[in-house]
DNA sequence: CGACTTCTTGAATTAGGTCAATCCCTGTGG
DNA sequence: CCACAGGGATTGACCTAATTCAAGAAGTCG
């Protein structure tokens, strides 16, 4: 995929393996017209051209549920930004077994980790059918050598990107798995109330296994636990689609990610070392 | 501490918390006779003036096992690069709970992740005596501002951070406790071979109990495996003196961090979702 | 409508956790 | 120099939470 490209017909060029509808990034749906522009805006270029955002994404593209965005080895050429849907990435180690590292939802940005090696470092698979906007990586990082406070944006995305995946392990580390998936839900419920959604209705698009997969445990034990939890009254459940009755309850349970916030008050626990 | 302080006298008006012993940056010790300077390249630093980096190092200090190098909700002030010992870093659950993040060695820094946020957030605590250099997070700042190779640096060691993290979280996942140690006993290997220490013989400056947190296992589980690793031969140990004997075997244990390079060979596994 | 996938529940099994006792260094003070 | 204290490390016994295996229900898609 070149320059001269961007333009070009449709994806009869693509690789087979990636057969997402895309289209041309000079259509009518500019930057500016997308819904989820504002989104966007935390790549720092609010200030910038209107038209330099429309210059570095490449083109928008559609993957269908369980199509792959890119995996590991792969060179680095897109940074994803998720407009709708949902997607999982996950590591694979040798012998088969996978962990999944992350769900992403609409707005969030996506293979950011690649940057400095130049190749994607874990494999990216769509839950749902999903719009993104791939964003030419190359120019991308040409741009950033010029405008500072991009360098700066991507260090922050970075960061909390480190901050969320030490939660992920708090939540790994030594929980039951009640705690876990309490802990998963009420995670949920917040990054969906940050964007807007209800807090306490949802749809959850990934599978229980993968639920599992992300949490540390089985399958059939996030089966069990949901069973638990509703005969409880603490949910709701209709397949994929979940109610929270009681986030207070389901929070007391989880209790994690109040750590940092309360580090201060909370008396000395690890020992002299 | 601000910049008059730099060349001022010793330690008396150090918080009483932090009694780390310390040294005015200004002392013979300049960062360019410094026995590991080449491993503050990594901060970029290495085309600018060799006074640079004396410039924005604050000041050495050491610190005694057990002793608090920050904790989270701390201002962000310093970025440690520890130049001998060790530390480790964890988060706090309210509880009292806690999850090892990771353990630092020589030449590596930390307190990067703070960078947005402006605060730490975690824990960091000294295994051993433990000697660092402490930069001046803001003038760090600065400088990243104008020395874009500076920022660069830092996104590369932050990437490379979130790829370690998605390795334990592969590690702490599903895997069996015996599983766990022969990856973490190979890491280590490798990661002393990288400082041309010894792969096959090495002091471990963390307790069993460390060790288990960080995997997510009973301390009393570690010592188990431990035993059954000695029994088979595949280790020899002496309190935290530890030789492995056939790293071979460890790693095929282990197998795991093959998983991103060989993705490519590597059958499909991970389903169509 | 059938073939599939995902979800759910039950029963049997086990890895690993917890509790408790002991051992073994290391450092300290008489 | 030796005894003692204290913090790891180790080992054993028991127990529980969660896994595995298996079978069936409930959606979903071509």
């Amino acid at each position: 995929m070149n320059v001269s490209s961007i333009c070009a017909g449709r994806d009869q060029s693509e690789p087979l393996q990636r057969r997402a509808k895309t289209q041309p990034s000079c259509d009518a749906l500019a930057c500016r017209y997308c819904g989820i522009y504002k989104l966007c805006l935390p790549l720092g270029l609010e200030r910038a051209d209107s038209t330099l955002l429309d210059s570095i994404v490449r083109r928008k593209a559609v993957f269908k549920r369980g199509q792959l965005l890119f995996r590991p080895g792969q060179r680095f050429e897109y940074v994803y930004a998720i407009r709708s849907g949902s997607v999982k990435s996950y590591l694979c180690a040798e012998d088969g077994r996978t962990q999944i590292t992350g769900f992403h939802i609409a707005g969030e940005l996506l293979g950011l980790s690649a940057f400095p090696a130049r190749e994607y470092s874990c494999e990216a698979r769509a839950l749902e059918t999903t719009s993104v906007c791939m964003v030419d990586a190359a120019r991308f990082e040409e741009l950033a050598q010029e405008v500072p406070a991009l360098q700066y944006q991507m260090l922050i995305i970075m960061s909390r990107q480190i901050c969320q995946d030490e939660e992920l392990m708090l939540l790994l580390g030594k929980r039951s798995a009640e705690e876990k998936l309490a802990g998963y839900l009420v995670g949920l419920s917040r990054r969906y109330a940050s964007r807007n959604y209800s807090p306490t209705e949802f749809h959850l698009s990934m599978s229980r296994g993968d639920i599992g997969n992300y949490l540390g445990i089985a399958e059939e034990t996030v089966c069990r636990v949901l069973a638990r939890f509703r005969k409880d009254k603490l949910i709701t459940t209709q397949r994929r689609h979940i109610r929270l009755n009681d986030i207070k309850r389901l929070s007391a349970m989880a209790d994690i990610f109040a750590g940092a916030r309360t580090a201060q008050v909370r008396k000395a626990v690890a020992g002299p070392v």
